[in-house]
DNA sequence: ACCTGAACACCGTTCAAGT
DNA sequence: ACCTGAACACCGTTCAAGT
């Protein structure tokens, strides 16, 4: 539809090259993300991303902070009605994370990489934090109505951030459960462990 | 001691350039492992290495290969005595996996690499299994004695493995636990959580 | 203010040639 | 059989110059 001749001056080059970015994020799977390779599919010069980023580093700390801003919006929508049960929720929450990371490999290894963490310092934590709120809430609900056993709540959410942040790793690298391609038993299975962890038991 | 004169050829150049690069991974931190930084280290020409591996996929493949056999080395070294309960086995070992892990930043994620899984093929997936052999161990025995819940054993071995990748990355991050550096306590109580997760509740 | 082109210092990899 | 040096096709980054 926009078929405007080419300016000189390319208008939002920002935001082109990180929308850009995210959809090489998600096509190649082997993945070598190069800013020579951006710049060509921007259309624009290999030097032009130097104006909007200080380095190859910081374009990737902003896809990062980008990525765990739609991780969180993922868990806040597979949050179901009220109606169901704070177990469900839970399970349908930690089913979303674990999918969030297989449907985007490339960019859940991106938020935590080591190049990103460095160059965004303590906004991909926060951005992080915020991601799981959405955790916090229902372990908070679920002590105060009995369902999880009484504790800290930071300490119950790190443990459940530490496991799912493994299963979706594992999976990913194919090396959770047996050679059962494209199942989700294995991750399931593993969910309900982390489940048993943390519930009440008479 | 070895002060021989400096060969054309220099006698085992494979695992000088393995040994090179290990010492490479302890060393640094913020790290990035270059083959010609390999040579230089190594007192080679930087093409020497393509006469012992075929790229550097192949390279670091071999590394993550050791890694993982050092790991089982941790592993075993960690199981205590039988006088012990199987509980405190359990959680000695698990304290060598993360520990492991935050001695070794950079082998520990060279080992689970897409470079090294892909130029490795199935070998890597082998090594790490028999890493994991004292964890199928004590959770085979855990469910004979009726310490832990029935149930398959691989989902449990799987669970358990998660767990503990995702502890040991969250804490290399620094992502795990509020700001107490060099605190164990967010790892510890992260391990704690699994175990309620597996153990048999009466 | 925003973008380009040439230039620099690095890579991984190949290949003919040396020992 | 093992190692080297020159060469090639790539990077990320800098900087003077263009619009």
């Amino acid at each position: 539809m926009n078929d405007e001749p080419k300016r000189y001056h390319h208008g939002d080059l920002r935001r082109t090259m990180l929308d850009t970015a995210l959809a090489m994020l998600t096509e190649e799977n082997g993945w070598q993300f190069t800013l020579r390779e951006l710049a060509r599919r921007a259309g624009v010069s290999h030097t032009a991303s130097y104006k909007h980023f200080p380095d190859k580093a910081a374009l990737l700390a902003e896809l990062a902070l980008i990525g765990m801003d739609r991780l969180r919006t993922a868990l806040l929508a597979a949050r179901p009605s009220e109606a169901v049960t704070l177990r469900n929720q839970f399970i349908e929450m930690s089913r979303a994370y674990v999918r969030f990371g297989t449907e985007n490999p490339n960019l859940y290894r991106l938020m935590f990489s080591a190049d990103a963490r460095e160059s965004a310092s303590g906004r991909l934590k926060e951005h992080g934090v915020a991601a799981l709120a959405v955790l916090v809430d229902l372990i908070e609900e679920g002590q105060r109505l009995g369902w999880l056993r009484k504790g800290e709540v930071v300490e119950q959410v790190g443990a459940a951030w530490a496991h799912l942040h493994g299963v979706t790793l594992l999976t990913l690298d194919g090396l959770l459960g047996p050679d059962v391609v494209g199942s989700d038993r294995a991750s399931d299975a593993a969910l309900l462990v982390l489940l048993e962890g943390l519930e009440q038991h008479k």
